[in-house]
DNA sequence: CGCTCCGTTGAAGAGAATCAATGAGCGTGG
DNA sequence: CCACGCTCATTGATTCTCTTCAACGGAGCG
């Protein structure tokens, strides 16, 4: 069976393209308030990298980290706490733009959970850019205001949540997010991007503890659990009550 | 004894003074950004508000929360959590920003602790201006850059910290601000602008915990605490410790 | 003087962390 | 094909910290 010569193959279906046009975060990402005349001279300067779970972007601490947008997997900034554990501090999914633009760096690691597809962007002409070009400033201020707002939700969570409430709000909150492999359109179902050791970062629990909840959601017939890395929540509604509180 | 009149007052000396340009927090706040012509222009369609320490100045949850630069005081964004507590997620100390500016509101609580000065701006307005004007929107986006910063690093704290290093934290992070009323240019010596229940609130503790917090690092020789709410450290370095988990 | 608000102190209980061991999945290599 | 070793997840027993419930003390004020 020999495969067949493509002609007129369409942007989308060529996915080795490194054109920005064919980019799968093209209208996601701050990208999408650039015109396809003006993303051409982006291009000149952005450069794409796959990078490995196990590859540091930028060290806690570090002055001058990266600035890039997450075209594929999940990026996250983490701060060691002072029992020398890590806390992950927030999180960037595919579309998400990444580090402290404007001078100084972020003062947080930065580094993939899992295999990741990163767009990175040199710092001076970033930085020029986004405050010339009036409409990627705007987004990367609504960006900004966004994970703001999502960081002081997380604060809530962290600070006087149970164990049960953290982990149902931490469930319920992943089931939102689209961009997540999410076999099912309602939510239910949730193929999670983190090993139990990330959870318990994400929530700041302890791993044994983000086990022992999910064992104890499984009896309690809130979820179940089909592999290693999935969920499968029976009642959202319920899983809603346990992460209010109720 | 009478009162001379005084002839060629000038703008600092007024403090009855409504004009921007003699407001305290004039190079500290967004309106840095504005010229003096341009502030005039300002003057036109902010309002400034006195408002007292029992005035919620906006519901948790609700959608068109208010637009405001705190010029004196602190203002407080709060979350109820789970049990029925009210978090505080973030702090404004006059100069910072208040608000959701383009569109949705916060979704978060927002009330002064204690008496507080703030200048509000109408939503539509501001929102035109923040686009419209470069370098107002610049100062804006970092301004909610180090906003993040700052919530993410209180992140990190809440989340794992023992008591002892949320407070030792928490003071050192206050005796840093140099918006705060302090007496020493060290910092080692503070006036705080809580009460013990909005510290609590704060740090993610209850009231009775902090209490004992103070009363174990007085005996321990770390601080003394003259007054309800003042605070004398005696050695900022080894505060620094108890912060870092020694 | 008595009231209220705020802060301190004490005793008991609950929840999560810690320490320790077992179990499941997966790739490697014999 | 199966044994081995590795990583990751689960479960158990214990300890410790913080919360909760309760009482008390002091400052400010009518």
């Amino acid at each position: 069976m020999t495969v067949p010569l493509q002609r007129n193959v369409s942007p989308k279906d060529n996915p080795t393209s490194t054109a920005c046009r064919d980019c799968p975060v093209r209208t996601l990402s701050l990208c999408a308030a650039l015109s396809d005349e003006e993303i051409v001279q982006v291009e000149h300067f952005r450069r794409r990298r796959s990078v490995a779970a196990t590859e540091q972007l930028a060290w806690e601490g570090a002055s001058g980290s990266l600035l890039a947008t997450v075209r594929e997997g999940v990026v996250a900034m983490t701060a060691s706490t002072a029992n020398g554990q890590e806390q992950i501090v927030g999180l960037a999914f595919a579309g998400d733009f990444v580090g402290r633009p404007f001078g100084h760096g972020t003062g947080f690691g930065i580094r993939p959970l899992g295999r990741a597809e990163i767009c990175v962007f040199p710092r001076d002409t970033f930085d020029k850019l986004a405050r010339e070009h009036r409409e990627l400033g705007h987004r990367l201020l609504v960006h900004t205001l966004d994970q703001l707002e999502s960081t002081r939700n997380g604060l809530r969570l962290l600070s006087n949540a149970t164990a049960r409430q953290k982990m149902a709000a931490f469930l319920l909150d992943m089931s939102k997010r689209k961009s997540i492999a999410l076999a099912r359109a309602d939510g239910a179902y949730l193929r999670l991007p983190f090993s139990r050791q990330q959870i318990a970062q994400i929530v700041g629990l302890t791993i044994e503890t983000v086990s022992r909840q999910f064992t104890s959601m499984r009896t309690a017939g809130l979820l179940s659990l089909p592999g290693r890395r999935e969920v499968e929540i029976h009642e959202l509604r319920r899983m809603g009550c346990e992460a209010g509180g109720a």
